[in-house]
DNA sequence: AGCTTAATAT
DNA sequence: AATATTAAGC
């Protein structure tokens, strides 16, 4: 036992990584737009600044951009006039709307009405820290677009995939390469489709259910990380290969899970509008809607029960 | 001020 | 390709 030992520990050894390739990976990983992202810090902030997470994947290389000029780097320095002024104008990481995120966005639509279903509206319901209002407008212009192609196309010539083309969509893999992969992981609310009817809107409750979590739910600091590590894969989409998914043991077929974290308590004590509940969580119910199946459409709202 | 849309940028 | 950003009109 003790060669075994003393050999699996050897090779372990030799397999380590350099410092050198460690250093510039774990740094890829978060500190640059991490760290400014997280100037918003929390006044209790606990003690303990983001560790390196177990680095999961491949980094890309170093950010250095040719042209740009990257404002931060080393205090203002010099009367670089940069503005240091203005609260860094930082970039957060680019969103990734996981078929989890919008599905919470499509419920979100679904409860608000169409009717108020704007950007600001849609986003305070959905909960999600890091969510701007941008994003969720951007998204929501995209939305409605697939919306109204969708319109167009009931005649789902040879039915199958059609059936309700929004809802299973995705029945038999990828069909239809017109039909968005994003959009079509999340059922549309019939209404959504059907302009003129609907007299009444129905409100369910929304479902909040807290759950996801893992362990270290801390603040935005940490759904900010969540965000960037997801969205991370892409941003090497400048140098290499882009291939978004595929962490979190996910089967490459379709949904997976995001580390994007609904907001535990938001202090919106918005008033004026009736604003609905704050969600405080929310359960990602693992849907199964995508495998050869194809059904489950209603798990909305329409007839009182979901 | 915020929404919508189209165009454009990354 | 998916999001972000901007411009313009409302």
């Amino acid at each position: 036992m003790r060669e075994e030992e003393s050999n699996w520990f050897s090779r372990w050894e030799e397999e380590l990584p350099s410092p050198e390739e460690l250093m510039p990976l774990s740094q890829t990983l978060i500190t640059p737009d991490l760290a400014l992202a997280f100037d918003i810090r929390n006044p209790n902030s606990p003690q303990a600044p983001p560790p390196p997470l177990p680095t999961p994947q491949v980094a890309p290389p170093p950010p250095s951009q040719p042209n740009s000029a990257p404002e931060f780097d080393s205090g203002d320095l010099g009367s670089g006039a940069a503005g240091d002024e203005p609260a860094r104008t930082l970039k957060r990481p680019r969103l990734v709307w996981t078929p989890q995120l919008h599905k919470r966005f499509v419920d979100a639509v679904a409860h608000l009405g169409i009717k108020n279903a704007v950007p600001k509206t849609i986003m305070q319901l959905m909960s999600v820290d890091g969510l701007t209002r941008e994003n969720v407008a951007s998204h929501l212009q995209k939305y409605r677009l697939y919306l109204k192609r969708m319109q167009g196309l009931s005649a789902g010539g040879g039915g199958g995939g059609g059936g309700g083309g929004a809802g299973g969509g995705a029945g038999l893999a990828a069909a239809d390469p017109a039909t968005d992969h994003l959009f079509a992981s999340s059922p549309v609310p019939p209404h959504f489709l059907h302009p003129g009817r609907a007299s009444s809107e129905h409100f369910l409750p929304f479902v909040p259910v807290a759950a996801l979590q893992q362990h270290h739910h801390h603040h935005q600091q940490m759904a900010v990380a969540a965000a960037a590590v997801a969205a991370h894969p892409q941003l090497q989409t400048q140098y290499h290969h882009h291939r978004q998914v595929g962490h979190f043991g996910s089967p490459p077929n379709g949904q997976f899970e995001h580390p994007f974290l609904p907001r535990q308590s938001q202090p919106v004590h918005r008033m004026g509008a009736p604003v609905h509940s704050p969600v405080p969580a929310y359960v990602e119910d693992l849907e199964s809607a995508t495998a050869t199946g194809g059904r489950r459409v209603l798990t909305l709202f329409p007839t009182g029960d979901d």
